[in-house]
DNA sequence: AGGAGTCAGTAACATAGGTTACATAAAAAC
DNA sequence: GTTTTTATGTAACCTATGTTACTGACTCCT
């Protein structure tokens, strides 16, 4: 564990925080597609990610759903910072994008490490800070754009997260990720192949030049 | 200065923290309309609101707005301390929606009051809290609401800064703040008036019951 | 092989919201 | 008081997106 810590977060962390984040934190190795926080959880712990990538969604109360951005290596959920110190229920559903591993903090630590080690005060508030941001990425696209370009942005981020050119996704599955329709997310994907942008397949699709 | 920051901060802050505040703040009153942040602006100092309301407000590449939402008194600016910390350029626009009181912080205090007051962490990491989700309610709206809700969301909150049931905008304004067209809202509005709910004058108009 | 379930393609249609255009009324300017 | 500007009302139209329905193709199961 303590390498696969180093290597993500040895720069950032001094010695000192590095051991007790190895004494307290739990390792944790998680598969594809495995939830881990859903709406309305109490939390108890912190994420910190070594390796993999996890999406973050919101639902709204008729059960739609919405992504609105993937946690990497190196990152932690400030969501989940969020309502640990307010102790409060989670607003968010986390999944595994990929398989995943991440280092468990148990939120008791929160307070004091923030007030001993200034490199874990300044990686918490990056981390507010880089969130913040993502928010406010998503929630441009959503109000700026049209769906043909939400599209190509989703196909983009989800290539470079998943270090790949191919997406296997289903139509549906797209269109529950941008919260439309099927049909939508077919006639635009379509659209985008005869642009010889991309290459439909079932189940899968195939990036060519977006 | 020193009664003003009590009667807002008086209870989560302690005296220490009080006196330092008194003594490296700048007090500041500004009349409603006036803008105290700009897109891209160098932040230098973190605000904390003593009266009035600011807005806060994102605009995309083509120079449209859409408001994100009101600051109020005890309330900070995260975005402004997530520029500070990270030392980039504000995402945000900020406008005093009123006449506004506050005291302007430099962030060079920041760091050291992080560390030493335990209730100035509090606050702080409240503050993200408390953005975060009104972020996320922002998102929400915008994501899964259609522009009826929107609406009457808009004038609700409207009216409970303002505290009064009068919104004195003209259509075009509230088209602005809503990112949509005035010719759209004053449709809307109207099937508002027709169903009791509100009445319309030039230049303002009463909310009966939303 | 045959059947069930899943996925994608497509047409036809519905609707919200955006756009253009013009009329009228109120306010402001002169 | 007349002119100009600004705010609103409304109609007609357009477009993006959502919806419904049906098809064929592929996959999996037995």
């Amino acid at each position: 564990m303590i390498q696969e810590l180093k290597s993500s977060y040895g720069h950032q962390f001094e010695e000192a925080l590095l051991n007790e984040i190895v004494q307290v934190g739990t390792f944790k190795e998680v598969p594809a597609g495995f939830k881990l926080i859903e709406i309305g959880d109490f939390i108890k712990s912190i994420p910190l990610l070594i390796s993999g990538a996890v999406k973050v969604l919101r639902e709204d109360k008729d059960g739609d759903e919405l992504l609105l951005y993937y946690l990497e290596k190196g990152d932690t959920c400030s969501f989940t910072m969020s309502c640990c110190m307010g102790q409060t229920q989670s607003e968010i559903r986390a999944i595994a994008e990929k398989d995943t591993k991440l280092i468990m903090i148990p939120i008791s630590k929160m307070e004091t490490w923030t007030s001993t080690y200034k490199t874990w005060r300044n990686f918490v508030f990056d981390s507010y800070h880089n969130r913040l941001n993502e928010l406010l990425t998503t929630l441009d696209s959503i109000a700026f754009d049209n769906m043909d370009n939400r599209l190509v942005h989703y196909l983009k981020e989800k290539s470079r997260v998943n270090k790949s050119l191919i997406i296997n996704h289903t139509h549906q599955e797209i269109a529950y990720d941008l919260h439309t329709s099927r049909v939508v997310i077919s006639r635009l994907l379509k659209k985008l192949e005869q642009k010889e942008k991309i290459k439909l397949y079932r189940n899968h699709l195939k990036i060519i030049a977006l």
